[in-house]
DNA sequence: GATGAATGAGTGTTCATTCAT
DNA sequence: AATGAATGAACACTCATTCAT
């Protein structure tokens, strides 16, 4: 038989109570007491349904990081792709997707699936990114950044040596790596819906496909 | 009588414990019975010094930030004096700047004094910017980014005026902002001696002043 | 139907996890959790089958314990029928017997059964005499003490009296009593398989029923 | 200036609630709340005191069970020096004083002096032998037993050798050590003053004494 | 027979802070 | 200026046990 709660099952109470209260602590001075009184349950069915306090955490905050990842993974492989193929035109591509008022590929259309997926799970991804400190997630942006600079990296070698053109340095290329990953991130931290970010999306891209393209002196 | 401890004064031995264990664990986690320990005094002795465990912490990292505020400051002050004699000479100097090899003036002869001093008081400033939660520092990145926001907006204007252009949205320059802030405190958290931060600041300011110029579609 | 589960019934898997689980950690930290998750059962199956965690420790401890009490009250039984048709010839049959080096009888037969009864049961002979604090079996070597108390007395008072000695003062008895227990289970504690403890067996009666005369001076 | 308080101090009166409640309960399911309540202290003071729960029981037992040990150290090393002087005589002199009345000298004035003094601190050896579990203790006597062993095994060996004889067997020795240590715990265990054991010891020492020359077959 | 959820009291331990001396 | 003792609330977590299904 289903359950009959209408307010959730004991497990998503706990959740939910979880997410008010890492909210507005953080993660070290949330109390778990304080989250089984907010869900109407005793400390111990906590334990049941969560290995410890940084599970109960985690099985907020991972699947929404993971999906995005996913998009990520996916969008990664697809600039891939076309860097194989044609190198030249996947900058060229970037470029003119970035000035295209109504763009609805590339770049911003990764970034606008994001970004409509992380608003409407908006407290797990606070919760990821500021309320983290103690948990492994503590260094998540720092994940982010790293994967970017790998991705920026190998685009941006594959470029230079098909143009015989000096290497780009890895500094260089780490710093507009965190830049990309933190202007992202401050964006969805300034606006409070969905509907504001996405107008400002496009001038974002811009200003970051137009820093990547000084990169490369001929674009 | 002058101390006779060579290791320094009580509260000076309090201080370089407490800096030791809010590196290790950051504030939250941060035990002022191992501080007391590790300096080699009763907890009784924190408190004749400090209010309390923020106040010791405080202690320890605002001179350092305020000395950071101060140089900024006069940055500033210097900044809006030469705009206010003539704005567009101001921005050409900047791209000059940026692109001279051996800079010794401007953003980049700012941004290395703040190096400097960063870098001799290196502790002080990852406490302040990472291990600050729960503290008042906690937001310390986010004030220095609205105070670098509110004075590249008093350029913008000054020159959207004067060139009779449309103003620069708030959203894009908050981001420059936040851009700006973050490359330079990556920058300190990448490399860890002076010199090779030093090193790559010419590449750092070229990019940023890069980025800042695309603004204004005339430069 | 008979139950599928090559791997015994539940009741049985309960049991074999119980016991792994209390040999590891002694009855009272033992984990009820443990060997249910261990045992791939749930808590409340547990419970169908004991009605508490003592009840299961003692449903492992308590057929071995009562055996082995078997086998020695049969051994009692038979001294005594022997006691009343001539107290002098059992006297004699103790020595001889501990002398004969391939015994086949008295003492050294009865402690060879019992032993390789317990080598046959080992597990559970250790959780009752090292791992039952917490439980009714905590003073379970106490028991036996007593008990072979009773019987040397029983003994002795008759052989006393009828030789017109000085009754053996209880204390002297119940230490005797003591000793012979303790040799007796140290020696199956110090040795891992039957056929070792067995091989030092004589050497042990020997030595018991050699303290047991010296108490009667004429032997 | 010195405590007032008539009671004791903070920590004599933490030991003291401490002793009573693990004679109790034993040491796993002792309640440090229940102490600290006890004793008329929170639980922090305790803290200030001990370490953890097991530095609080080791406080208790640990200088009764170093004095024993310093006292039995000194009985050996007396033993070994006659041992180096004079072989025979050793065993002379053990068996003399073994069947003396008024014994003063030699195991039996040992064993008393052993004897006052535990029973000058009672609960604490029972503390040791019998409510130990789960703490560093649990096998103390386990340790006696190894100690009194190496002992043993060392006079055998000297008077074997001396005397051409076959050494003896190393499960004998132990289990003869075993015996000793026993009997002496168990008197200690089952009068409740000094002076009924005492009067109690010269039998112990008689018997003892008794079972140990029988291993030598000229004596 | 057995499950899965839940209880609620209990555990040892740590904490920042206080204060008489 | 500094000590050493003490507070008392809070912490995350574990436990044996229960019970409707």
């Amino acid at each position: 038989m289903p359950p009959k709660d209408s307010d959730g099952s004991t497990k998503e109470k706990l959740q939910e109570a979880a997410k008010k209260e890492f909210m507005q602590k953080g993660f070290l001075k949330a109390s778990l007491r304080t989250i089984c009184k907010n869900a109407g349950v005793t400390t111990g069915a906590l334990y049941f349904f969560f290995r410890d306090k940084e599970d109960l955490f985690d099985s907020i905050v991972r699947p929404v990081i993971e999906h995005v990842a996913q998009i990520l993974t996916e969008h990664f492989k697809h600039e891939d792709t076309q860097l194989n193929r044609n190198a030249n035109a996947l900058m060229q591509t970037l470029i003119h997707d970035a000035n295209e008022k109504d763009n609805a590929k590339g770049d911003l259309s990764t970034a606008s699936a994001i970004y409509r997926y992380l608003y409407s799970n908006y407290d797990e991804f606070i919760l990821a990114i500021q309320k983290s400190q103690g948990t492994k997630w503590e260094n998540c942006i720092k994940s982010f950044v790293d994967w970017n600079f790998e991705h920026l990296k190998s685009i941006a070698d594959y470029y230079c040596k098909a143009h015989g053109k000096e290497e780009i340095k890895p500094f260089v290329l780490r710093m507009v790596a965190h830049s990309q990953i933190n202007c992202f991130v401050n964006t969805a931290l300034n606006f409070p819906t969905f509907e504001e970010a996405e107008k400002h999306l496009p001038a974002m891209v811009r200003y970051l496909v137009g820093g990547w393209c000084t990169l490369f002196d001929d674009f």
